[in-house]
DNA sequence: TATTGTTATACTCTATAACTATA
DNA sequence: TATAGTTATAGAGTATAACAATA
């Protein structure tokens, strides 16, 4: 980004290495630091893996949310998706999701329309054209999760994978609860 | 997000589990099905993170990046820091830092002062206003993050550190390797 | 010539509220 | 009353290009 050369790998690197934190975040009662070592590991890895791959896509002229949306609709093929299933499975909302949609059928990738049986709902569906661009992608974006990954033995993806979705659940526990309480207050 | 109840935790489980993927992936030659399930539960899991954090730092006003900064620059204390080293740190342009620490500015949390030796930098420096801001979140902050990873013992945080480092330094290579090949095409 | 910071622009994403049409 | 989708709006993030001041 920015056109700067030397990355500065090694600048960022020693920055979330953690050590240059610990001065101040001693003094916190809470601060355990494996845990926060894990959490900035977390973001930043990321950030990386997450920029490499949307990067990928732009050259197709794709976010990552909309990349998303062609991928749910080619796996329900011509039964297509109501508009709020789609917010739902890509944390998006009903609102949002609307103009992400929007632009996605503005240029042919997929195509509205309507649900017998309940006419509030809009089904989006792939077109010819959205499955034409997807298998233009995939292939090597196939190719390159499994490239990168390579730096872990399958036994440690399992493991990492299962790690994950116990924070992951965990997380969202939290979530619940925290809004739970705050309805109640 | 959206304001809807039940969230639906049950259907993007079982979305992100990868069963539903299988039938159109294992058509292409570079699908390896532990790399995808670890990808997927990556992405899946840093946004349910983020967005935890995000928004208990909406109620100080903050932004993830906005937070990052101040911890930036109470790090380096009273010397502060040159915007593009900033950005350098949190992957953020330099055009965009400079939007970012004005905002930071404009509420009085940080300040520009010049740097002496090179009057092209400008240094920003974090106030005592800015100090206590993150007094007043950090307590709470770093408690959170040992709560959501008690899921893990500390060896597997230590493992789990260690295997995100490897993968982002892997991904770090191959955009190197992709922009040398960029500017020599 | 290169670097630092700024301005400007455009697009995406997120969050919220209010509206409609249906159920 | 609740749900599905839309419209509108505002703030944040990202990506580029062009520019002034300085090195």
């Amino acid at each position: 980004m920015s056109g700067s050369r030397g990355w500065e790998t090694d600048k960022r690197a020693s920055f979330y290495s953690l050590d240059r934190w610990l001065r101040h975040a001693r003094r916190y009662r809470g601060f355990h630091e494996p845990s926060v070592e894990l959490h900035l590991n977390l973001i930043y890895t990321y950030g990386v893996v997450a920029s490499h791959f949307a990067r990928r896509l732009s050259a197709k002229r794709l976010s990552l949310s909309a990349g998303n949306v062609l991928m749910i609709l080619r796996e329900s093929e011509n039964k297509g998706r109501p508009l709020h299933e789609i917010g739902e499975l890509l944390l998006v909302s009903r609102a949002n999701i609307t103009a992400l949609v929007d632009s996605l059928e503005r240029r042919g990738l997929l195509e509205r329309v309507g649900q017998e049986g309940d006419r509030r709902v809009r089904i989006a569906r792939i077109t010819k054209a959205g499955e034409a661009l997807l298998e233009s992608i995939l292939p090597g974006h196939y190719a390159e999760i499994r490239r990168i990954y390579t730096v872990m033995s399958s036994k440690e993806k399992i493991l990492l994978s299962r790690l994950l979705t116990k924070l992951r659940n965990n997380v969202q526990r939290s979530i619940e609860s925290d809004r739970e309480r705050g309805e109640n207050t």
